[in-house]
DNA sequence: CTTAAACAATAGTATTACTATCAAAATTAT
DNA sequence: ATAATTTTGATAGTAATACTATTGTTTAAG
């Protein structure tokens, strides 16, 4: 069986939906390729234009610029990560180990598809990991927030606050632990593969670690 | 009694010591005022001598890019947080109160001094919520490593970590959890003032959330 | 088969991130 | 006090970036 998922994104994010043509999709897929390998800062839509065989006009009939793709291809990943969590933990009725499941999806890769045509998740996680705060650490963070090119984020936070709450009711901070959770797990892994003096990491524990930090942390806090 | 405290900085951030003359530190000083009043991205080096009535040249004769100066001042900054901590754990002899010392500097406004000639504490606590990532989040990450430049970060996270070793000789998380505890401070910040979605935050607990909230986290994880 | 939409090709602008040169000014050494 | 050296200021210039605009051609939908 073979089954496309298309998410809803927000509107506001491009001038013309990428979804809606063969372009448009050729845009998302290479995008994601070129900002794995050349990083944010010195992924230009010229490079981009000239990957996939077209001008940089056509790009920004799409995207009013790199940041609003950026937030996209965000977007699109926390509302595919919110829908593998649903689908992971549906039948599940242990909230330990609901949670235990979303801890393992944050801190190991996307499952790759076979799709050629989906795009590539090991280039993807390795963009969250890296890129993702910079799409909220900017000067114009309340306009764009405003427009609420967030939510999925949000909602995601918020889903896993609610399975907290579910596991302890009375736990008081289920949202800025589940933001904390995020984030950790994305900082905590690049911090393992890239300035490992800022974790415990050693020989043995180096494919774990995270999840078993984590682990301790979340169900310490929380029990 | 005034005085005034000076960081060794590694000389691989800069072509010419910014704190050997007048211009230099006339540099740093309004670099940490434009880039909390335009945001990193926007800050540029063309603004920044019109600001101090000279030329580009001029500036980038002590620094080759803007992304070194970030760097420069974050290594200040690390120096300085460090200075802080040594200074207010002085004497005191329970590793609790410690990490509560330190934990109250991680989620205060860095103290203002009277000294006209200081760099902006408020402003440059800013700045580190907001761009702090940014200094590693980046392609060439391994090679600025290598130089050694994130050093005073990696210092700091060392020092806190001892403290929880001293606290809980058993805990097996120390340096991820201290790496932790700093990203925390100034994420959960920084999406209490933008994002508050993210966070517990309501009328009652604006001042203090992020404390409380990591006070938990931190004591019930090496209890 | 017509018409509208989408795209390619080209051109052009303002800004950024630098590098280079050279004379004037300020320090420092003698 | 003067010479030597360093530090700045002024100016110029280049390649790349981040866009905007125009026009003719291709593609797809009615």
């Amino acid at each position: 069986m073979e089954f496309h998922i298309s998410f809803q994104i927000n509107d506001k994010l491009f001038n013309k939906d990428p979804e809606s043509s063969v372009k448009g999709r050729e845009i998302i897929k290479s995008s994601i390729d070129l900002i794995y390998e050349l990083g944010f800062e010195n992924f230009t839509f010229k490079k981009l234009a000239k990957e996939i065989n077209t001008t940089e006009a056509t790009v920004y009939r799409y995207f009013e610029n790199k940041h609003k793709l950026l937030l996209y291809i965000l977007n699109w990943y926390w509302c595919y990560f919110e829908y593998l969590v649903m689908f992971n933990i549906k039948n599940v009725n242990s909230s330990k180990e609901k949670l235990e499941i979303i801890l393992k999806l944050l801190t190991e890769e996307l499952p790759e598809s076979n799709n050629t045509f989906e795009y590539n998740k090991k280039f993807l996680t390795k963009i969250i990991l890296s890129e993702s705060s910079k799409v909220y650490l900017i000067k114009n963070i309340s306009e764009i927030n405003q427009e609420n090119l967030f939510k999925p984020y949000k909602d995601l936070c918020f889903t896993i606050s609610s399975i907290i709450l579910e596991y302890n009711p009375t736990y008081k901070y289920s949202k800025s632990l589940s933001s904390t959770l995020i984030e950790t797990a994305h900082n905590h892994e690049y911090f393992l593969n890239n300035l490992p003096r800022l974790t415990d990491v050693d020989d043995t524990n180096k494919d774990n670690l995270t999840y078993h930090f984590l682990h301790e942390l979340l169900f310490k806090s929380i029990s």
